[in-house]
DNA sequence: CGAAACATCCGCCACT
DNA sequence: GTAGTGGCGGATGTTT
């Protein structure tokens, strides 16, 4: 079984340490996801405060991150505020070992104050990127990334940046299945889609454009209006049915004909709330044979009915 | 709704 | 030895 320490030091933001626990303190092995021990640590075993009054029992002593496979590290209210000696040491230690690290948001101070970010990339919220630069000249800030990887040392941007890192993390422990998973059980995208960009130093995330498989995602994504098979998609890609089955599924973290039912039904989604189209022609605009099959993966996916769905849609517009 | 036809998925294994 | 590939066949899911 998998460790993961949760270094606990006071005032940690209540919000990332929420995430930690939601990623890898939740028992879905009902989902298929491996159990992993989710491990709170503190400078001495004991109560910790989190920001809001809320408070956190640290099991372990900071000598038990050794034992860990990955280390958290969550900001804190005052991002700046002095860091304990021996949580600096302990730091450094985790590195030492080979333990990868990963610091949320804010956290990325107190990795750079124990210098283990020195000669890294790395990045932290937008609000503090400047400064950490400025006290740290010998760590390479950048401020855009949504998350930084370099070697074995991680850091996130921004409070909710740290989902984006937490589920990475898991996709490169476990894979993309298992990290979409979680993503779904958490109601939350599996990566983050445009806008921001995501630096990673090793495997990148997946989709991120350039590999075959996604090049064959966009064309799909010009010709859902057609059958198409995964045979086909193969062939475009250039790969054998098995070959290309197994990258689709380590990249996108679903089976390629899982991904092309959940984009038609994405884009059934984009026509039905325009309300211009009968539920009948939208499905024969999204590939599906029948308005019956939409109706199928329409309710499994959504949760409701295809003209339920118009409706809500035509009624919002009224108001 | 159920049955038959069809497509997909995935473990296994040989091969490079 | 390790990593990636791709063929095969039975289990599973989807379409008609």
């Amino acid at each position: 079984m998998r460790t993961v320490g949760l270094f606990l030091l006071p005032d940690a933001r209540a919000f990332e340490v929420g995430v930690a626990v939601e990623v890898w303190g939740i028992d879905r092995q009902d989902d298929g996801v491996p159990r992993t021990e989710l491990r709170t640590v503190g400078v001495t075993a004991g109560p910790v405060p989190l920001t809001n009054g809320l408070s956190a029992l640290a099991t372990h002593a900071a000598a038990a991150l050794l034992d860990c496979d990955l280390v958290l590290v969550p900001g804190r209210e005052d991002s700046f505020a002095p860091v304990p000696p021996e949580a600096l040491d302990a730091v450094r230690a985790v590195v030492a070992a080979g333990i990868p690290v990963a610091s949320l948001c804010s956290g990325a101070v107190v990795l750079a104050r124990s210098g283990v970010l020195d000669g890294r990339r790395a990045t932290t919220h937008w609000r503090i990127a400047d400064r950490l630069a400025a006290e740290h000249p010998a760590v390479r800030v950048e401020p855009d990334a949504l998350f930084v990887g370099d070697g074995a040392v991680w850091t996130s941007a921004g409070t909710a940046a740290a989902i984006d890192l937490c589920l990475h993390l898991v996709r490169s422990t476990f894979g993309a299945g298992v990290a979409a998973t979680v993503a779904r059980r958490m109601v939350t995208p599996p990566h983050r889609s445009g806008g921001q960009r995501q630096y990673v130093e090793t495997p990148v995330p997946a989709a991120a454009g350039g590999t075959p498989i996604a090049a064959v995602q966009d064309w799909a994504r010009r010709h859902l209006d057609r059958p198409l098979t995964v045979a086909e998609l193969a062939a475009r890609a250039g790969m054998s049915d098995r070959t290309f089955a197994r990258r689709f599924v380590a990249e996108s973290g679903r089976t390629p004909a899982q991904w092309l039912l959940h984009e038609r039904v994405v884009r059934s989604q984009r026509l039905l709330e325009q309300g211009e189209l009968t539920v009948e022609r939208v499905a024969t605009r999204c590939g599906f044979a029948s308005a019956g099959v939409l109706r199928t993966h329409f309710r499994r996916v959504v949760g409701t009915t295809p003209a339920g769905y118009q409706r809500t849609f035509a009624a919002r517009a009224q108001r």
